[in-house]
RNA sequence: GGGCCUGUAGCUCAGCUCGGUUAGAGCGCUUCCCUGAUAAGGAAGAGGUCGAUGGUUCAAGUCCAUCCAGGCCCA
């Protein structure tokens, strides 16, 4: 019966990890890890959703790496880290997929197949990919609890939303308001600024210059003469009642034969070009008020020059033309005027009967050629032609946005943004740059949040409006319920149920049937709405307030890089809104994973890695330990399947080998960890004191990087652990563990009980990191011994023991292998194979420095020499020395340079007497310098008869070895 | 157009906070060694204008400025 089961030196991880997975189910490993916390400080982790919607892809496993290995270390080091997951289930990407799906295009094919089938759709579309993401979850060891999941569209959550909702109307910081936005016409809803953010592509569009005869001036010369006005957007002008100009610019008449034109005068050399005269030149202020003929007629009392700030003088005539109904400005100038909007288009983006006759049903940008055309016919035309720029379109269905004047419904963020921005100092930011850069600049130009979107598939807004045009928001579907008459208990909140309840308009005196309005929330609310709305939290209704209280804010949050302007601005914008609090104390925020080439994996561009490839391949550990230690975690990555072979190999068969190697051998020597107490750390060889230091260097290094968000940092330094100890310890020890047949030695056992020691502290340090190989490890050497659990997820996290560091042991050891690689390049080079015994090797450093001389077996085995000496330094060729610059370049400037030379011609003398601790003046130009011997570097050089071996700054100790008499 | 990040060997990346004169690692490639961890291990070699230019400095991969390329975010 052997104390260790065998292991297969040929291992295949992802069978390893199927088995690893089975034992955590069968042993109920997670929630244990939970309960064995009960009680312990909570350290809280927001999961924060996944959108529903789509297989998952490479790039959501990083965040998910990230998301388990702080929560499992935190577990490991005491804390009780509750693991709500979540899921992101509304929003217009759902309703897109099932677009693609039932063939639908555009909100009219909706509404005839039927908003329930469509929502219904919806909901199965988002519950299958959900079943996706739960296998990835699992497969990859993210423990997060899939059965107390969140879902953005269930019940409790939407009334959660709508509570909050409630609220902000009461406060009068959720409004309706008449704002440009940019609109889809296919969608049919508008976007969000993120949204429009990701369209943006270079197009050609029309620049036209147009005439807009002058009919009335302050100034009455300018009559009889033309505005020149240009514009981009030609479908805009049948929407024409101003024109802006630059108050302080001063602006010209010119003209050519019998046409006179009004423009800036910086825009005339490359609007118009050679061979117009200027009559005049007078500012844009003069201009002011000037009433003209508009290229399409449409209201009266407006059609007037204005001033205005935000006149470009780059492009353009410096004459902007204004349409209130297509611009931001425009509409706030309109405003400001009193003129009307004209909006000759309809929601579905064509021409309506107020449009020009020849353009009605057309579609804004079809309507361009035609508009030219007629321009051009009417003698208003001056000039047309192309013009590249940016316009951003539709990141779904690809349709030119129109900026368009809408009636949505605003969240005032503005009146909270210095909140914000003082709450934000709060978050520690990983990597910090983030914190004032990226997103303290996105809150510095914080805008209201456009929050409804005009769909099928969200959070509806909780408004009902009465004929009177009173506005009731409602918290909860009882107090829905209350207002309608009748039980409401079990509603699905969504569309098209809600739509059909009415209810009495409970302003004083009124009593009306009011009904709601239509618009569902934008997804990013409900998603920004999680630390309070995955408990369904509602003081009403008196649910999920402990679990919120307790929760909030969290100490931890970590996403991806494009998430600064999504979720965690969502989130910390409903923390202020609603608590006044940050929502989260810890970012830790992700660079992107990209394809070899640094290009985005997306589906277009048919680069996407399918996590289960790699999984089926090379498994999750080689995935989660390239997430987590190859790169910098915050700057994008490039990925292909072969990288994860790298990891493989270097890393988790490294370690592999010496588990191996140590199971071989102590089954074969019978040895039992707790059958034979562990010899004193002070009774046990040197190598083996050694590497138990650089363990505990390991375990503080790895806990300190750890507690500070640096993964990687931790996570490199174990690795570099385990290559110390597979390919010094073990192969210094190797002999020590053959004891065929026979009783361990003392010898034997202190290097059994080392290598345990080392593979167990090595399984719990990566833990978090490889839950998987990390749990085969303990589970064979640890589990049920000495009292350790049987999952090294229910441990505790290594603690170092200072007492065990010897870094004098550690310099030493480090020479040495120095050493040993000098005298292995030395052997290489005077091609005497190491099999060949020699007499001695020659070390040029002095006998015992740096407790060498407790070493010089290791070299001696190692290099196969009989005996080590150390170097009688007169004997062996010169000393030369080349300036410290760090101590030498303050003090003497310029000249450093000329010692350099100097020092350069030394034929040894100076230098040898610097190495005999001399001080000695060296003439330097017209002066001389007194050198010390901490002034220079001295390294030696070596004279026939030796092969030799150099190592430069900053540890000199040129190698030489006697090769005289080779035969032994 | 603006902000932030990135640019170091054929590939993936350290080093840049705090400047020090021969820029490192792993993989890949070539040659060789080892053969009781062997789908391992060791040594050597080839391979770099540290994105470009200018500046500061005795000294710049590192600091400053400008520019170029890529990414992300915002217009």
């Amino acid at each position: 019966m052997s104390t260790f089961e065998r292991v297969e030196p040929r291992v295949r991880f992802p069978e390893l990890e199927a088995r690893i997975l089975a034992f955590w189910r069968e042993a109920d490993v997670f929630r244990r890890s939970l309960e064995l916390r009960a009680g312990a400080p909570e350290w809280v982790f927001y999961e924060g959703p996944p959108t529903a919607n789509g297989k998952p892809g490479i790039h959501h496993v990083e965040p998910r790496t990230f998301k388990d290995v702080y929560p499992r270390f935190k577990t490991m080091t005491g804390h009780l880290v509750r693991r709500k997951a979540g899921w992101d289930c509304h929003g217009l990407p759902v309703e897109l997929e099932i677009e693609k799906e039932i063939g639908t295009s555009g909100k009219r094919d909706i509404e005839a197949f039927g908003i329930a089938a469509f929502n219904a759709r919806c909901r199965e579309s988002v519950q299958r990919y959900v079943g996706d993401f739960e296998r990835l979850t699992e497969r990859i060891g993210f423990w997060i609890d899939l059965s107390e999941a969140y879902w953005t569209m269930s019940t409790d959550y939407i009334e959660s939303v709508w509570w909050s909702l409630k609220r902000l109307h009461q406060r009068g910081l959720l409004v309706e308001a008449d704002k440009v936005t940019a609109y889809c016409p296919r969608c049919g809803t508008a976007l969000s600024d993120a949204e429009v953010a990701l369209g943006y592509r270079v197009v050609e569009d029309p620049s036209v210059y147009v005439r807009f005869p002058i009919v009335e001036s302050p100034d009455p010369s300018l009559v009889g003469g033309s505005l020149l006005v240009w514009t981009t957007t030609p479908w805009t002008l049948p929407a024409n009642t101003g024109v802006a100009v630059a108050p302080d610019e001063p602006y010209v008449q010119v003209r050519r034969a019998h046409e006179a034109l009004v423009l800036a005068r910086s825009r005339l050399q490359q609007t118009l070009g050679e061979g117009w005269t200027i009559e005049r030149t007078l500012p844009g202020s003069a201009i002011v008020g000037t009433r003209y003929e508009p290229p399409y007629a449409n209201v009266e009392g407006a059609h007037r020059v204005v001033a205005a700030d935000f006149v470009s003088m780059e492009e353009g005539t410096g004459l902007v033309h204004l349409a209130p109904a297509f611009g931001a400005l425009d509409l706030e100038v309109g405003r400001r005027e009193g003129w009307p909007v004209v909006k000759p288009v309809g929601d579905d983006g064509a021409f309506t009967e107020e449009g020009p006759p020849f353009v009605r049903g057309l579609f804004v940008k079809d309507a361009d050629p035609k508009i030219v055309d007629d321009l051009r016919k009417r003698g208003r035309l001056v000039r047309a032609e192309a013009y590249e720029h940016s316009y951003p379109f539709c990141w779904r269905c690809a349709t030119p946005l129109l900026y368009y004047a809408r009636t949505s419904w605003y969240v005032l963020t503005t009146r909270i943004k210095d909140r914000l921005l003082e709450v934000n100092e709060e978050v520690n930011w990983y990597p910090e740059h983030i914190k004032h850069g990226r997103y303290g600049n996105w809150l510095e130009n914080n805008v209201d949040w456009a929050l409804s979107r005009d769909r099928y598939w969200g959070t509806p807004l909780p408004i009902w409006r009465c004929p009177a045009g009173h506005d009731t928001a409602v918290g909860s579907l009882r107090e829905l319920g209350e207002l309608a008459g009748r039980d409401l208990g079990d509603l699905d909140p969504h569309r098209p149920a809600i739509d059909e309840v009415r209810i009495r308009c409970p302003f004083e005196g009124c009593g009306a049937e009011a009904s709601r309005l239509p618009p569902v929330i934008d997804a990013w609310y409900d998603s920004g709405a999680m630390p309070f709305a995955q408990w369904g939290y509602h003081p009403e209704l008196g649910r999920g307030i402990e679990e919120f209280e307790r929760s909030f804010p969290a100490d931890f949050i970590s996403e991806a890089i494009d998430q600064t302007r999504g979720w965690f601005y969502t989130l910390m914008a409903e923390g202020v809104l609603h608590f006044d609090s940050t929502a989260y104390r810890n970012v830790v925020c992700l660079g992107h994973i990209v394809d070899r080439d640094g290009r985005k994996m997306s589906k277009s561009l048919g680069n996407v890695i399918d996590p289960f490839d790699v999984l089926d391949r090379q498994g999750a550990d080689a995935l989660r330990w390239f997430l987590l230690t190859s790169g910098s975690p915050w700057s994008s990555r490039r990925v292909s399947l072969e990288v994860f072979d790298e990891i493989v190999r270097r890393f988790l068969l490294t370690l592999w080998n010496v588990y191996a190697f140590f199971v071989t051998y102590a089954i074969a020597d019978g040895f039992d960890p707790e059958a034979t107490p562990p010899p004193p750390l002070e009774e046990r060889p040197v190598l083996d004191r050694w590497i138990w230091s650089e363990l505990q260097l390991t375990v503080a290094e790895a806990r300190e990087r750890l507690e500070a968000y640096d993964a990687t940092a931790a996570g490199r330094r174990i690795e570099r652990f385990v290559d110390d100890l597979s390919n010094w310890y073990v192969r210094r020890s190797r002999r020590r563990f053959w004891n065929p047949g026979g009783e361990p030695s003392p010898d034997a056992l202190a290097a059994f009980h080392t290598l345990h020691g080392c593979l167990v502290t090595v399984a719990a340090l990566l833990a978090p990191f490889t839950p998987f190989i990390a749990e085969e490890l303990w589970r064979n050497l640890a589990a049920g011994r000495s009292g350790h659990p049987d999952s090294v997820h229910l441990a505790d996290y290594p603690e170092p023991d200072p007492a065990a560091i010897d870094p004098a042991l550690g310099t030493a050891m480090a020479e040495v292998r120095r050493i040993v690689e000098l005298g292995r390049r030395v052997r290489v080079e005077t091609r005497i194979r190491t099999r060949q015994p020699l007499r001695a090797a020659v070390v040029d450093r002095p006998a015992g420095s740096a407790g060498l001389a407790a070493l010089v077996d290791l070299i001696a085995e190692e290099l196969n020499v009989k005996a080590v000496r150390f170097a009688d330094r007169a004997s062996i060729g010169r000393w030369r020395a080349k300036p410290n610059y760090r101590a030498l370049g303050p003090r003497l400037g310029a000249r450093v340079q000329a010692l350099a030379r100097a020092l350069a011609d030394d034929d040894g003398s100076i230098a040898g007497r610097l190495a005999a601790g001399e001080t000695v003046a060296v003439t330097v130009g017209d002066g001389a310098v007194e050198l010390a011997p901490s002034d220079v570097e001295l390294t030696r050089e070596v004279g026939v008869g030796w092969g030799c071996g150099e190592r430069g700054r900053p540890r000199r100790g040129a190698r030489p070895r006697d090769r005289r008499d080779p035969r032994a």
